[in-house]
DNA sequence: TTCCGACAGTGGGGTCGCAAT
DNA sequence: ATTGCGACCCCACTATCGGAA
């Protein structure tokens, strides 16, 4: 197959917003592929290479040979290219990369050259990921998306269950849970606090819920198969390497095979967690800092699937394996009270906050299902808008992303960066502040210039999980998960927070 | 007919490893 | 030694489609 098909069918997938569409433009040129290809076609329809990594970045693409008149790549040939570039290491590596972009790029046409370079930076933006490629798989494989489905989630990957539907629904369903063999985890969704999370998983009141300690570390799932461990993040990167302890907590367990599930954090030496960049910052041996599994949940011990067991059956058995000192607290309760309660102590214990659990749920692997159910303690701030920035994508021609300010009468301009958001605008909001932020702009607009320094007069409202240190802002914190909740007309800037006031709210 | 679950998109801060300077 | 880039930890939120209710 032709490069030139797949970026054909790309753009056709990105000009109709219909899913629908999206899914027959996609199982169009499924269906017309070599079963050589056909790993590095799902894979491309998806909008990824094959290679998690190949070294080659926003930069590496930006600077480009003109452009062939005509097609003539395969997708086989780009494949190699970006095969060979990810060999490439040590010195020279830079030079040798930048040959080989030339070589490729230049053989390229115009619209070949924008797809692979937004292939390379993850930018295909067509509206179809993994999930729409699922289901052109199912529609061309004639097996059912649900099954399709299943198979990605347990192989951890969508192009492995391609394989397999194509050889039919028996090759689908021979996929399970291996162990040695990461698998996407469950994910949770939020709710505002613990009432409303409790309410939405036990209406009648009287059902009985699981609640979790939520800690800020990295998110761990550990397979061991005898001697062998297997420690993989979130994203199925296999990180056993950095973890030793992890690895060593392993094997002093009693069952010779298993699948956890749980967080890897720092503690100090009473117990209270560190800061996630503590945890974050850890690499091998020598940093000092010792990193401590927490385990919550049990995929497979011994033979025993527990994938399919609802909630209440799975601790049971994590419980019985696991010692209390590598398992995060539970409590298992109705009472919403008491569930409360739970979560203020252990937010007070300096966590993150709680994970509520349906214990009839199974797990629902790579799903951000309603079955988990994670509420934390948001705070709140009023900061000045100090500039803004132009939007791409859908947000092209709007100001989008704003830069936040505390007061500070100590700093020159009378204001102290903090950090920028662009998340809670509504599309009516964008459209309002890009005509308020035009007005404010210290000097004409210029859409060449993607920063809009503005007069700090405009005051807003944020939300945000908490403080980290930071080398980039001159205050020496910046906000985590910052979040527009309201434009405050009713405020002047100099009402505004300071930056006094903002480390005390937090604690620090 | 309305509601709501699942997806994709739009980016945020920090930290490390690595190659080039 | 420092700098810049790539990769990957953590992530919130809104708009939209299309099936469920």
């Amino acid at each position: 197959m032709l490069l030139a098909d797949l970026v054909a069918t790309s753009t056709a997938v990105a000009a109709t917003r219909s899913r629908k569409a999206k899914v027959a433009a996609l199982a169009e040129t499924l269906s017309r592929v070599e079963p050589a290809e056909l790993e590095v076609v799902v894979s491309y329809l998806g909008g990824a290479l094959r290679q998690r990594r190949t070294g080659l970045g926003w930069r590496g693409v930006s600077d480009l040979p003109a452009p062939a008149a005509e097609p003539s790549l395969t997708v086989l040939e780009v494949h190699e290219a970006f095969e060979a570039m990810a060999g490439l290491a040590g010195p020279g590596s830079q030079q040798a990369r930048r040959d080989a972009v030339v070589a490729l790029f230049g053989r390229a046409t115009a619209a070949e050259q924008a797809w692979l370079r937004a292939v390379v930076t993850g930018n295909v933006r067509q509206g179809a990921l993994d999930a729409v490629t699922q289901e052109a798989v199912a529609q061309v494989a004639a097996v059912p998306l649900a099954a399709v489905r299943r198979a990605a989630m347990l192989a951890g990957s969508t192009v492995a269950a391609a394989g397999a539907a194509f050889d039919g629904e028996e090759a689908l369903a021979a996929i399970g849970l291996e162990v040695g063999r990461p698998i996407m985890p469950m994910l949770a969704s939020s709710a505002p606090d613990v009432t409303t999370a409790m309410t939405g998983l036990s209406p009648d009141g009287t059902t009985v819920v699981a609640i979790d300690a939520k800690l800020d570390g990295i998110r761990i799932q550990v397979h061991r198969d005898g001697d062998e461990v297997l420690v993989v993040t979130r994203s199925l990167d296999d990180i056993t390497g950095r973890l030793p302890e992890v690895v060593e907590v392993a094997r002093s367990l009693s069952a010779d095979r298993f699948v956890l599930d749980g967080e890897a954090l720092a503690l100090t030496d009473d117990g209270r967690p560190m800061a996630f960049q503590d945890t974050a910052s850890r690499t091998a041996q020598d940093s000092g800092v010792t990193v401590t599994p927490h385990f919550f949940d049990l995929l497979h011990v011994d033979g025993r699937d527990l994938l399919d067991s609802p909630g209440r059956e799975r601790l049971a058995a994590l419980d019985a394996l696991v010692p209390e000192q590598h398992r995060v607290r539970r409590l298992v309760t109705s009472d919403p009270a008491a569930a409360d309660a739970f979560a203020a102590e252990t937010v007070a214990a300096g966590h993150e906050g709680v994970v509520l659990k349906d214990l009839s749920a199974p797990y629902a692997a790579g799903r951000r299902g309603s079955a988990w159910v994670k509420v934390k303690p948001v705070h709140t701030l009023d900061l000045v808008v100090l500039a803004v920035e132009w939007g791409s994508g859908r947000r092209e021609g709007w100001l989008s992303n704003i830069h936040l300010g505390a007061r500070d009468d100590s700093s020159p301009t009378g204001f102290v960066m903090l950090g920028k958001t662009f998340k809670g605008m509504t599309d009516e909001m964008l459209a309002w502040q890009t005509e308020r932020f035009t007005e404010l702009a210290v000097s004409p607009v210029d859409r060449s210039s993607y920063v809009v320094q503005l007069r700090p007069e405009q005051v807003v409202e944020i939300a945000f999980d908490g403080l980290q240190r930071s080398t980039r802002y001159p205050g020496g914190v910046a906000l985590r998960f910052a979040r527009v909740v309201r434009y405050r007309d009713d405020k002047g800037p100099h009402e505004a927070d300071t930056i006094e006031m903002v480390r005390a709210h937090t604690g620090e």
